[in-house]
DNA sequence: GTAATTCCATAACAATTGTTATCGTTTTTA
DNA sequence: TAAAAACGATAACAATTGTTATGGAATTAC
């Protein structure tokens, strides 16, 4: 097996039994690809095609808002997955773009594997259902942020759980993320450290 | 088959095939409730323990924010599926409560009887996996809603998509999903009206 | 290495949104 | 049926957040 796909399949195995031939008929349908910074592997308007999955590196994904701008919704660190479900499964026009904003390796898996792994593997729905439920996770924190904490709050939470992301990342993403400007997003912090 | 479970097989069967006698051995598990107008039938910082099915009525999912104040994050119309996913699944606290805006009938489908239909029925995983892509593309929408759309075009858009809920839900509600204050959803409104 | 670009802090001002309070109406409770 | 509570519109004011512009520092491109 390649040495490419040690974490991914750790990731598989810890949601299912998966035996060696079953992972080979899997995997070897998989695609390795390098991203160079700044560029964009999925690009909004398009069908997303893929599962990815971000072997190393840090991947963006936002839309564009009702005036043109783009608004960052998630950042994806290494051995995490990200997809827009909605387009790959029902084969319409992805709202995301996602963009590399460090040189990264990103395993690529097509909408027919993804069938191939349900239909095939012993345990390939479960697979499904648990990575789904994953992204439900996520997404009911981020809805609960949103709702219940002020932006500064939603601040201090995202540096708490995502220390990484802060330091790798420019702040005007991490503003966009938390919806609101840059500005105000300096704004709060400097104002913050000033009462200390 | 008791009349009441219509329409849960309904759409269950959309999902998957399911035979008969897997129809009888799970659905005979399931425990039907009738809720009062204003009852809550799962309450915040208890565990979630079912799934619940919205056969008749309307229900609110609300949750509690930072200065102890109800956030309400959905409605759940007739025929739809409400769960805390984190809670049931992980058996922690839900954040959520569920209160009956109407007297509604609900179809309680327990932790232990999702085990049971992932396990047993044939296409059960299957089943599970595509009621949690359900959930994802909800939640995808809403994301989107939040990060591109003013409170007023989420009114709209909530409005077009729900005219039913407004009809049938105080408007304070209604602030609160959109996460703007009753009096600013008032003013939209009003204003709105006057530039016609 | 230098020029160009991006990034962030800051300021001034504008727009949006929240808060509190009042009042008439509707709905609920007893 | 009468009293109480909930609801929505509105006003006045306060707080939050956005916009535009500027300058210096850091990063990137050539």
């Amino acid at each position: 097996m390649k040495d490419e796909l040690e974490n991914i399949k750790k990731i598989f195995s810890s949601y299912i039994e998966i035996g060696e031939k079953e992972w080979e008929d899997f995997s070897s349908q998989f695609e390795i690809r390098k991203i160079m910074k700044r560029r964009v592997i999925q690009n909004e308007g398009e069908i997303c095609k893929y599962l990815y999955f971000v072997d190393k590196g840090l991947i963006r994904v936002f839309l564009i808002d009702e005036n043109g701008d783009e608004k960052t919704i998630h950042f994806a660190l290494e051995n995490t997955f990200i997809a827009e479900y909605q387009s790959l499964l029902h084969n319409t026009p992805s709202d995301y773009t996602f963009q590399a904003l460090e040189t990264s390796r990103v395993v690529l898996i097509s909408f027919d594997t993804l069938q191939f792994a349900y239909e095939h593997l012993k345990y390939g729905d479960k697979l499904g259902r648990l990575l789904a439920e994953e992204y439900i996770f996520h997404y009911a924190k981020k809805q609960k942020n949103i709702y219940t904490k002020t932006p500064f709050d939603r601040y201090l939470h995202f540096n708490e759980y995502y220390p990484d992301v802060i330091k790798r990342v420019p702040q005007h993403y991490i503003a966009s993320y938390l919806n609101i400007s840059s500005v105000h997003l300096s704004r709060l912090i400097n104002q913050e450290n000033k009462t200390k």
